[in-house]
DNA sequence: ACAAATTTAGACACTCTTGTCCAATTCGTC
DNA sequence: GACGAATTGGACAAGAGTGTCTAAATTTGT
């Protein structure tokens, strides 16, 4: 019944609604109450269908979670590939623009309805599929810290940075970023903009205190400037 | 019923010890399987006692679970409070010492054995149990964040580190501590003592890049020491 | 060794959930 | 409006889990 969830064109009424509808319910209901937790009437009310619907197209709960993990896991690389394109190569400001990508990243891949979903599940029921997530792991951290770690080793070649270890200082970088929100995180909440904004900017900050070139001679006053809040 | 109370000794057998025994099992079942899927007979067999007597000993399902969630979060507090009295307030080797100290703070609190229950359930159960998880919020990273912060707090006045918000600067230490471990614990692993060290490594490194005083003056070639791998 | 307390195994009633079956109804499409 | 496909609701059997009860066995304190 809503909007905004996948690229595609979204079928209002019809078979492939009540797909979308089941999908979407089964994503919440599983988050929310756990695997075992979880049974389908309460998925069917939510997603405003009748049980018998969810067999039809599912089969049975099983195959109706992995139905769900792999989604959630499609859309999230999705997400997470199309920010890491947005990576500022030419920052012209480059606290800004890394505290721009550090909230889109944390906007779009972390606390978003997929990101929060998908982290949950893998956290809940990670040990009993260990195959399903597995799968996760290697199109997701497999592949996604080497890309946002080129990223920076190019940002570092390329002058605007001094990173000896690109792997590891990627690690830190999302780290410092998510630093203020763990805590939000671990009750299963959702930071709002303004704490995504704080978090971001105190961990660039510290992340350019740590590698940003010392002095680039252009403006010696920047480095004032980080330092005062 | 009888002794005055022996404050010390562990009981290896008779009433008490069963007392453990179903604790410990329910701990490793209830993280395993989370609430609705764990079952009584599964706690039962694992504790090596009979059904009747977890029955005799906590009442029901839900009451043996806020005990575990009560007794996780006594211990890990106390464990993260004696870890925060090692803090070094006057470092011979700085940034050995916060190493260690990293070190300590995740093998004692949150890689061991308590930390991952604890961590687990609140994150599988939060939700669910608001008022029970509240208390630890409040005993947990309520009163821990600020009794890290005001160590790092007096470490910078007394000239060891250039610090303007030791709240921020505490935050990202452990994020940075830990920004190695993350994939393996959300996954439900355990990191090896080898990751631990590394992870604390690096992070501390980089968190006395961004916070460490310029120039000490006293030692001019420790700087150099810290940018090398 | 005796008495009290605790533990045990098994049976039991009860509830909840899964997954199936089916007849009636509604929906999508021509 | 008519036809086929999809959906619905309700009944149903089978299984699993909770919590209770009991009588017998074991452990504990003295």
């Amino acid at each position: 019944m809503k909007l905004g969830v996948s690229p595609d064109i979204i079928p209002s009424r019809g078979h492939e609604a009540k797909r979308v509808s089941i999908m979407d319910a089964a994503s919440e209901v599983f988050c929310r109450e756990s695997f075992a937790g979880a049974n389908i009437d309460m998925i069917a009310a939510e997603a405003g269908v009748s049980r018998q619907t969810i067999y039809n197209h599912h089969g049975d709960k099983e195959k109706l979670f992995v139905a769900i993990v792999r989604d959630l896991t499609e859309r999230c690389n999705a997400g997470i590939f199309a920010t890491i394109s947005t990576f500022p190569d030419q920052p012209k400001d480059l606290e800004a623009d890394l505290i721009a990508f550090a909230v889109r990243m944390n906007r779009n891949c972390i606390c978003n309805r997929d990101g929060k979903f998908l982290r949950k599940l893998i956290q809940t029921e990670g040990e009993r599929y260990p195959e399903l997530f597995a799968e996760w792991r290697e199109q997701g951290p497999g592949r996604t810290w080497p890309a946002i770690a080129a990223r920076f080793a190019r940002l570092a070649h390329a002058g605007f940075l001094d990173i000896d270890d690109p792997d590891v200082a990627a690690r830190q970088f999302l780290a410092l970023a998510n630093a203020e929100l763990q805590t939000t995180f671990m009750l299963g909440g959702t930071p709002d903009e303004d704490e995504v904004l704080q978090s971001a900017t105190h961990g660039v900050r510290t992340f350019l205190r740590a590698f940003g070139k010392r002095q680039p001679a252009a403006n010696a006053g920047k480095q004032g400037a980080l330092t005062n809040a």
